[in-house]
DNA sequence: GTAAGTACTTTCAAAAGTAAAGTAATGTAT
DNA sequence: ATACATTACTTTACTTTTGAAAGTACTTAC
């Protein structure tokens, strides 16, 4: 009995963990964006529609924290930044495409 | 190459949609919530921690609006009021447990 | 020397979220 | 009779997050 309620709210915790992660407007959009492969900043900016910069780079420096993207800069003129998702967020792709297939379904 | 283009458009439109929808701080707790049924509004209040009511109320009438619970007040003193998921609502379930093994497994 | 390109940063207003107290209706305890 | 409790919300005042727009640093091309 105790040992079910605390499995429960471990649960919910874990729930809120991850929406803090990825829950954010952007998050998923910008991981659904990286799912073909690497992509430099300006690509993403264009690729999502609407995003402002200041958000892309927070969710990205977010994103990177948490280990679900990797960011790599090389030293050109203008410079150049590379990000990619990682086996941790490679893992998101089943998931998000089935959330998309639901709002196809079901939206509207 | 065209249509293609506009697919793709469409498609992460959708993705925003969704997260319009459910992509809010709480949604996804409140829908966990009810998988294994019927709730009240007290209920649900007590078992999800730190929600507040406001955003309790805001969360249930939005997703209500978008046909994902569906409210039923009974005319009892003090009133009574139940929410349960849609057909809609609940086909997010496997989305939803998938992406908790994935906090499980990824997430610390 | 002016413009262009990249990857941000800064500033300030607007929107969203939080905390705490209040409301209406009535039934129970003192 | 008066205070208190219960339920499902509202209301108000405040803090945090997000958005829109402009600015920065660096160097190459014209």
């Amino acid at each position: 009995m105790i040992d079910k309620k605390i499995k429960k709210s471990n649960e919910r915790c874990a729930l809120q963990e991850i929406l803090s992660i990825i829950g954010g407007k952007w998050s998923m959009s910008i991981i659904y964006a990286l799912f073909p492969g690497t992509r430099r900043f300006s690509e993403l900016e264009r690729l999502i529609p609407n995003i402002n910069t200041r958000m892309l780079v927070k969710e990205l420096k977010n994103m990177e924290a948490n280990g679900i993207v990797s960011r790599k800069v090389f030293a050109t003129v203008p410079p150049t930044v590379e990000y990619t998702l990682t086996t941790k967020g490679e893992k998101l792709e089943p998931i998000i495409n089935e959330l998309h297939k639901w709002g196809l379904e079901y939206v509207n």
